[in-house]
DNA sequence: GTTTGACCTTCCCTCTACTGGAAGGTTTAT
DNA sequence: ATAAACCTTCCAGTAGAGGGAAGGTCAAAC
């Protein structure tokens, strides 16, 4: 199957299947001789495998290792358990950060009349 | 006062200092004879105030805007406001993400043993 | 008076994860 | 035969800096 063919099946754009093959994250099964990049069956799953981590927000080097684990029958699940909890932390680290711009710039926001004259809390705050 | 002390000052890095003056947010207020960034009060008090912006996640298209109208003494603080919840929405928006992708996380990771064995939720669900 | 150390400057590279586009080759359909 | 629709590589750009090299400057110590 060509780029396309295989971008497609994987709900990925076209740029974003060869940026991984340019990066060693997941490389077409084959070339043909025209040099066109070849996926089989193999490379597919991968494809989609990597997509659905994307989606889940795994950065490209955890995509990496899930890859590694996925392909590895003699996986523990610990190891796959341990960087999903890596980014679960992450990700929580991230609400929480946003929780607290979020509570400061609406309450800054609430406490602005929004009307036509100068005088704005939000201002005064950084100023 | 040069890059380091005005860099204290606001309490950014000095490589911050710089490229602020570099993308022409905020620009020293004079070069000295050597060449070096001379930051004065109002000065200062830009940098600090765009330090204090970015610490509450406006990038710094918006941050060039909010510079603009605390400089405008014919500002209205509807002006203000309106960035400020455009920034809220932006918030909220990531937080409704980050709480889909957490809460898919979470469930995936609490069905996962974590054991020994291959047999995993996390990889069945990229699979 | 010079030397040392701490400044400063510009310039270019690196990061994440792509995206856009140009120049040019290939395949397929008409 | 040719036009459309593919494909290729390469280069540049995104946000917001950070790192580091090569070289100029300045203040204090010796």
């Amino acid at each position: 199957m060509n780029i396309s063919g295989a971008a497609k099946a994987a709900g990925l754009p076209v740029k974003t299947v060869r940026y991984y093959a340019d990066i060693g994250l997941v490389t077409p099964s084959a070339r043909t001789q025209a040099g066109y990049r070849d996926y089989d069956d193999v490379a597919l799953r991968k494809l989609s495998f990597v997509g659905r981590a994307r989606a889940l927000g795994f950065p490209i080097a955890q995509c990496r290792e899930l890859l590694g684990l996925y392909q590895d029958a003699g996986r523990s699940s610990a190891e796959v358990k341990e960087i999903a909890l890596e980014r679960l932390e992450d990700i929580r680290a991230k609400q929480r950060k946003l929780q607290k711009l979020h509570d400061e710039l609406a309450h800054l926001v609430g406490a602005c009349k929004g009307d036509a004259r100068p005088d704005c809390p939000i201002i005064d705050y950084l100023s």
